[in-house]
DNA sequence: GTGATTATTTATCATTTGTTAAAGGAATTC
DNA sequence: GAATTCCTTTAACAAATGATAAATAATCAC
């Protein structure tokens, strides 16, 4: 578990006890390249931390993939939208590959909000965090092209080679024919 | 400052010491159309929460005015970014229709946090839900024709009429050229 | 009110992206 | 390893949006 108490480490300095009880709500998952790791229609109750691998959220609109979001080894990667209203996700969570992923059973961490402080702080400080980079992400699809999408996609994450490109095209907003025309004149 | 306090109970119910520490924070602002609630460049302390009028959050963007979102009456507005990093923002308030405005100090809040974990837990609660709606938006803008854009604006809320379409339109992510052809088209 | 400024629309052409269909490659199954 | 399936590219045309310029319309300052 060192990896995700390291990651928390870099949101908040935990005591010794507060540890304790979070580790107490982890479990490690190994989890095979195409496996779902969450399916359609059920309450998000957990929230994942990749210690290695590639996940992507998606979900289907009008009949097509559309993928929501990638995480690599180090990230965090939840259905917030059904995590936080309790409803049901319309969302699933898919892995593209081979992981090693550390599940936190989200029920009783909330549980232990009330008894641990320092635990709501750090999962408030985690999702302020998230937010803030899905504001920044707005702004990307908003006011930059497909092509300068993808290559700003790229420059991020050398894993992203491993990712199908017609996830990638869905993640970009932009169909998988318009991609391969992008990559065709970017070469 | 019920209204204020109406809001917040859509959270969570707050006990009356819990309120009134809250109250301590807050002061009346009065002000008027086109003036400037929040300049650019200084870090954002300030947490906004309309009685009445309109308010927008804007930057410039290549030279360009862009509208990252709007706040009508019964809205909180803040720039999330900074407020959540503590850098400077690089982004202003504008006011679009006179307005009254509850500020909260945010500097103060924040300090709170520690003594009231009922603050702590309200904001974060008020945050969670406002991630969640900028989730959803990611999914209008990447999946939806400007024309879908323009019309689900009119729909949820009238007082968008009062909004000069220039703002309309970076808001959507098109030109103003753009939102007028459609305006003719939809008629 | 009048003139000046600002906001909005219209028109034309260029560019980007979508749609559909077909073909070539890569990976998987038996 | 042959057949099947899935992934990716290419091509041709359609639709949406951008860029620029000019014409109206609305608003503001005096």
């Amino acid at each position: 578990m060192t990896e995700l108490f390291d990651y928390f480490d870099k949101f908040l300095k935990l005591s010794d006890n507060t540890k304790k009880a979070l580790a107490e709500l982890c479990s490690n998952v190994t989890i095979k390249k195409n496996d779902t790791l969450q399916p359609f229609g059920h309450t998000c109750k957990t929230i994942y931390f990749l210690k290695s691998g590639i996940a992507r959220i998606y979900y289907y609109k009008d009949g097509t993939d559309i993928t929501e979001c990638f995480a690599f080894e180090g990230n965090i990667i939840a259905r917030v939208e059904s995590l936080f209203t309790g409803k049901p996700s319309q969302k699933a969570i898919q892995i593209l590959e081979n992981a090693e992923i550390i599940a936190i059973n989200a029920t009783q961490l909330f549980k232990l909000y009330d008894t641990y402080p320092q635990i709501e702080r750090l999962f408030r400080l985690i999702f302020e965090s998230a937010y803030v980079d899905t504001l920044n992400r707005i702004e990307g699809i908003q006011f930059h092209s497909a092509e300068e999408r993808y290559l700003d996609l790229l420059k991020r994450t050398e894993i992203v080679q491993k990712i199908p490109l017609k996830h990638i095209a869905s993640y970009l907003g932009i169909t998988q024919v318009s991609l391969s025309r992008i990559r065709a004149t970017v070469k």
